[in-house]
This record gives structure tokens, sequence and C-alpha cells, in this order.
DNA sequence: AATGAATGAGCCTTCATTCAT
DNA sequence: TATGAATGAAGGCTCATTCAT
């Protein structure tokens, strides 16, 4: 039941807003009742709380897997970090929209929490531009931070545009987009 | 009286949300009363879309100036756009801010509107991008709308992290965002 | 109309208790809206605590005037304390029933400031106690402290059972207590 | 089980009300379920009356020891009830605090009895004022009824301010308070 | 004897909006 | 042009109570 309002609430904060989505609205697509929401959750923030830690956990769970990956190239954990992200994207778009979108809506002791968590997601991409520095894969005169807040905005954006049945699939964005952060777009 | 409620609405948009902002709150900082509000602007929403419309109209009428001007070759424009929009969060960052967030909260209609402009702006730079293929400035097999998109997400995400008296200024970000755009960073 | 209010949720407050009246009750009673509770007061505490001040600054004035007559002994000071108290309990037995019951449920500063004034009340009459001992009118021996604790009980325990219309007028009450308290029952 | 309900359940209604006091409250303190409380109770109310019996009960078992003594006179059993209630709120302050203050939460019904039994407790001082009246030990004019309940007033107020480890003992504040009735204040 | 899930009614409070003045 | 009083709908949350297990 939990995770049955987790899933609903999900889908109705990405469709009409956190603030704009009362609890009855979510129990009332499950058919159950206020009390039963309150059974489960203390407050309504706590449940996007929930939403956004099951988020964040999972990127960065991934970004690590990747990173850890021994025989690759820098250039190519970089290609498989922007495809994890538009994918993710893909798979769990509400989610994702939810994530960006609603963080202000938390009490500042977990907003504190959350953007701990998302600075070390940035900071380890930054951080892969470095390795790749050091290891001639990149110019060495690369801005890693703004590069990386970038490649993020780039990626991150894409959850106001994507859409998983369009007319490009995730691994082809992402190899546009992993081409043009490399190779450049000029002649 | 009906600028000085703008402003500040902004302001509080900005800070708290458009939901958790109350016109008792934006009248109090002008210490008049909520009747005044009413005088001014028919409803909340029609307060939002003035503050959408006057972003969004500004950012269109930059963007022209800068792609009527005669003697700039494509990858010029495009330094000027993106450090347009750069600079534009800089200076009018509130105004940024809520524009990205809360556009959720216009009526459908008023929401069509603002996306036909916003998608106007975006195929403006899409079209400067086939430009410049045409021009060979640009790759031949470049995919001028995910392209488009990217360069997009880049600034306007930029909202999120740029702090106009950071360490690096607009000009600067923006000088790193077109070369890692032109020439890509990879060696 | 805030005073309306006041005065229709004294009623309530003593017939049903504090908590047990809600908000709606007491608008429903004056065919109004909760809005129009709350634009008069901001909380349903702040409405009791202007129902605890109005009458604890009534009784502290009142004890005011009478301890400041000139040509009176003590005696007759402290008998009219005891029959201005049982008579405000005649004129004003909702407020003081509130008074002496719902102090528990104002927030602990505002109970603090209450408690205070209590406290002066309590702390005069054991002064004029302490007086009537340096002029012999009462024993030296006498505890000022229970003594005025032990008055005090006497009168105000009378909101349980005094009836302004039963067998006994104040009047009779007073002068009964003062009776008792002045020469005890003993022969 | 019941036992240690009711008892924890007069700690907390002592300490934050019967209505501001949630079942959930109780068992919490407990470490049992809510079912737990409905096998024992039928209702919050229910568990409330136990506690009042609980209380009038014993207070009349003890007035009746004490009416039936043989060899004591009046003022002697006078001075025995009143210490017996001084005492009784230094031994079981809580749910004494508890009886006085939160009768209006029980049902018309239960009221009804209640307020019975409080009413013969005050009916049997009443006639050992007339008995001592009768056997001259009493002023032959006494208000019985009245001075009856000034001496109870005087006694429940206690619990107001009564601290069982004060300045004063339950069996100094019984003498003062007796030889108050009983010889008056007054030189 | 005890649990845990669920209910439904009610509560305090907020707020966009209206309207007579 | 501006105010102040009032509305009514909705929102987050609490809680006594029920009941199958």
């Amino acid at each position: 039941m939990k995770e049955k309002i987790t899933e609903q609430a999900i889908l109705l904060f990405e469709k009409n807003g956190f603030s704009e989505t009362s609890i009855q609205d979510i129990v009332n697509h499950l058919h159950v009742t206020k009390g039963t929401f309150y059974y489960y959750f203390t407050s309504k923030e706590e449940l996007l709380m929930d939403i956004h830690n099951g988020y964040i956990d999972d990127v960065l769970k991934r970004q690590d897997q990747i990173l850890k990956e021994r025989n690759k190239s820098c250039k190519e954990k970089l290609y498989e970090i922007v495809f994890m992200l538009i994918s993710i994207i893909e798979s769990q778009g509400e989610s994702a929209r939810v994530f960006f979108r609603e963080m202000k809506n938390l009490s500042e002791e977990h907003k504190e929490d959350l953007i701990k968590k998302r600075e070390i997601f940035r900071n380890n991409l930054q951080e892969l531009l470095e390795e790749g520095k050091d290891k001639k894969e990149f110019h060495e005169d690369l801005s890693s931070d703004i590069v990386s807040f970038g490649i993020l905005g780039m990626t991150n954006w894409s959850y106001q545009w994507f859409k998983p049945n369009g007319k490009k699939s995730d691994q082809e964005v992402a190899k546009i987009f992993t081409d043009m952060v490399l190779k450049g777009i000029s002649i």
C-alpha cells in the first residue's frame, strides 16, 4: 500500500505539481481514505522526501557502477553517464520531473540532505573530467567545474522536452550529446 | 503601482514559489491591501502571466537583435545568444527562475501561448545551426534539433547554480560553454 | 463583530469546553463563516487568551480599587474582596468558569503571563493579611500565605455551585464566608 | 494490563488534559497497540469514568470511616476530613486533578452519577456541621450549606497550588485550615 | 489476548475572490 | 484609487473506533 501511494503520488505530482496535488487527490485514485495515507506517512512532506531519495539514490548508485568499471576510458564513462541520465528520464520520467521541480517544498533540513547528494553526483562528474585531463583524453585547459554544470544542464534539461517515444531514442540523444561535448559542432 | 506589485511578486515567487505566496504576502510588503491588488489584476494567474510574458518577450527581442546583425558569423551569433541567456540570468535571475519553475500554474490557454513563444525561440536557434551548416561553419551531419535542446539545457540550467558574484563572470561562463560546444572537450 | 464572537465563544467554551468547541460551532451561532473568524483572530488560542485577559484584568482592577480605599479597615477590605469575587461570578459566571478551567489550553508563553497576573492577585491578598496582622486586626501567628490560598479556594470554588438566582444572594454568601474566616465557626 | 492502562492514562490526562490525550499516546507509553486498549475498554469515556469512580469511591469510603468513629468530637472529625482531603491530593494528586478538571468530558448519564456521589460527600459534611450545632460545638446560626461549600472550596482548590514537597506539609495545611475555620483569623 | 490496517468525521487554518463604500 | 469586511471552498492532519486475523 505504501508503495502504491508513492507511485500514484509521483504521477500526480508530475502532472499537477506538489502543492497543487492534495492528499485527497492521491487517495481518491486508490479508492482508500485519507486516514490510510496518514497510517503510512506522517506528513505530505515525508512522502515527497521518499520520492526524492528514491530517485537520487538510484542515480548515485548507477553513477558509482559506471565509474568503477576498470577497462573503460574516461570518454566512454562520460558517454555512459550521459546515457544513464537520459535513459533514466525515459524509464522514470515522472520521478525525475518531480525531483527537479519540487525540491523547494522540502523542509530546510531535508533539502540540505538532498543538495549534498546532488553535489556529490556533480563532483564525481567533475573528477572524471579531471582524470580525463590527466590521462590526456581531454584538453588540459578545461574548466571542469563549469563544464560539468554544462553537461548536467544538457541532460537534466531533457526532462523538459525528451519524449520516450519520440523521433530520437535515448541512445541516439546520448550519442549526439556526447559527440557534441567531445568533438564540438564546429568544423 | 502595477509595476511595484509585479516586482514584489517576482521576488516572492522566486523565494517561496507561486502557490506558496499569497496575495496577502505581496500586498503586505507594499503596505497596501488586497483590494488594491484586485484593482490592477483580475486574478493571481494574470499576474503570473504578466511576469512570464515580460521575461520571454524580452528574451525574444534580444535574440532577434542578435540574429539580425549582418556582419557576424553564425559562430559569433551563437556565442552572443549563449552570453545573452547567461547574462539575463545574472541581471534578472528572479524573473528567470519564476519563468522556468512556475509555468505549470498558468491556465491551459496561457500555457500554450507561452510554449509557442518558447518554441519560437528554440526554433530560431535551430535555424541558426542549420544556416551554420549551409555556410560550412558547423558539421554537416549535425542534429540541429537535439543540439539546440542541448545548448538551451546548458544555459537555462545555469539558473540553478550560476551566482552573479561567483568565481566566474557571465562572460567567462559563456565563453567556456561556447568553446565546449564549438570545439569539444576532446583532444 | 469581534466582540460578538468573543461573547458567543465564552458561552460555548463554558458549556462544552474549549477543546470541545469548534470554530464552526462559534460561527454557526452567529450566522457567519469561518473566514470571518480568522479575519478577527489569528488563531483559536488568541481568542482564548483575549477571554482570559479580559477576566483577570477586570478582577485586578477591582481589587486595586478596593485596596486603595483610605478609610477602611483590613477586615472591611477583606469582605469587599470576597464579595467582589463572588459577585463577579454572579455577573460574569461564564467568563469566570472559562478562566478557571481552560488555562491549560494556552501556549506556554501566554500561560506564564496569566499565572503571573494571578499570582499578583493572590499576593495582594496576602499583603492585606500581613497589614491586618501589623494593625492588630488579625492574629499575629497567621500563616498569611496558606490562609490566602484558603480564602481564594472558598471563593473561586463557588463557580462550581453558586447560582445567581439561588437561595442565597452574592452578598449573603460573601457575608457568611467573611464571618467564617474572621470569627470562625467554633463557639 | 487494565490497571496499567488506567495508571498511565491518569498521568497523561493530568499532564495534558483528556481531550488532548489520544488513545495512541496512552498505548505508546505502554508499548502496546490501540487494539489492546479496546480489548479492555469499550471507549475512551469508559476509561475516564473508571478514573472518576476510583477517586470518588475512595474519598467516600474514607469519609465514612471518619464519620463512624465513636469517640471523637465534631471538631475533631472536621479536622480529619480536611486533612484527608489535603493528604489525598498529596498522595493521589494526579487522580484528584483529573477528577476536578475532566468531569465535563463524561456523558450526561455518567456525569449525573458522579454529581450524586459528590453531593453525598458534601451532604455528609453539612450533616456533620448540623450535628456540631446540636452538640453546641458550632455556632447555632451557622449556614451549614454555604459553610460546607466554603470548606470544600478551600480544600479542593488546594490541588491548584499544593505541592507535596513544598514548605508546608499536608498536616500543617490541614491544621491551618481547620484553625481558620474554627477560630477565625480575627482577634 | 493482541495486532495492524483502515475508516470517516471533524478540526484548525489558509486563501483567492467579491463587493459595498 | 483604495479599503475592509466577508465568503466558501479546500487543505493538511488527528483521532476514536472497528474488525479480520
